[in-house]
DNA sequence: TAACTTTACGTGATGGCGTAACGAAATGTC
DNA sequence: GACATTTCGTTACGCCATCACGTAAAGTTA
């Protein structure tokens, strides 16, 4: 859901599958439990949400939801463990100029990503493009700089609210 | 200061002036005053704070060392006001990643910036890459997507921290 | 099962980032 | 000088993110 293949702008071409509701919540789950880790109740939770909205989302958003959903407080706190582990585990991508999350529709498979976002609904286009990943990797190593993490984000306007 | 020309990693080889200093003030002052606005004592206060840095500094963080240098409390509210302006102005750059503004040595030239953000020391090399540049906005322009402001900022170790 | 260790979650507190609302002071204009 | 505009000070508030510490659950070993 919401990855285009960048050549097209048509619907994802990548030899990796997009997983969408049920199937993405079991292909994560199946991820995070290759890594060792457990999946617990509030972590499919937390990882449900995440994919039902399909666009950044913030913990504060998703404490407020799952507070109500289990009627019972859920402290942001718990929400950020379990996001940063998600982050960690590359099941969850965090969208830097909206200090927001988003749900991976391509868990376990690792890439530099480039986020669309949209100013006007929100939403954010997740793409994947070898020539600017290598464009940009490429100029960092000519400034002799250790690549870690390339943040690539481009607000604007989607095709949607143009 | 810290601008670098990408092909090279050297010293800065851009066709407009780097500016430093003393030197950096008075182009800021001028491209502002050009803009129709004024260059007032607290705009010259935040802008010198910035350019003695050289590297991205939070909002509070500068609200804090005017508090101290003019002997009395100044909000961070007020140094806000003052950067939405400058970076409105392209006098100041925000750094997503680090929630922070770095002066613009070269202030009154509009480009697609990118930051090398070092995670080690907190410096922030800003270079000006044409082909990446170019590069990103094709993506974005396939994707039918209009953009109005590229993120791009690498993440990682400088050349001194690896 | 019991004792123990490890991992996950709950809770309260705290700090950094950012903006809204409103009034006072300074600046520019006539 | 009178007036409008812009800038700044002040208070308050809300969102983002983490720390510290205690409880509970899951896994381990005997």
């Amino acid at each position: 859901m919401h990855d285009i293949d960048s050549a097209t702008g048509t619907a994802a071409l990548h030899p990796h599958e997009d997983h969408s509701g049920p199937e993405l919540i079991a292909e994560a789950r199946r991820v995070l439990m290759d890594l060792g880790e457990q999946w617990t109740t509030m972590r499919e939770a937390v990882f449900a949400e995440l994919a039902r909205h399909g666009r950044p989302v913030s913990a504060y958003d998703i404490a407020d939801s799952l507070s109500v959903a289990r009627g019972k407080r859920v402290a942001p706190n718990s929400i950020y463990r379990i996001l940063d582990l998600f982050v960690a585990s590359n099941l969850a991508l965090r969208v830097e100029s909206s200090n927001a999350y988003l749900a991976n529709s391509h868990p376990g498979h690792k890439h530099d990503c480039i986020f669309l976002v949209c100013d006007e609904c929100g939403e954010a286009l997740h793409v994947d493009d070898e020539e600017v990943s290598r464009t940009v990797r490429s100029l960092a190593s000519r400034c002799r700089f250790k690549t870690e993490r390339p943040v690539l984000e481009i607000r604007g306007l989607c095709r949607s609210c143009v």
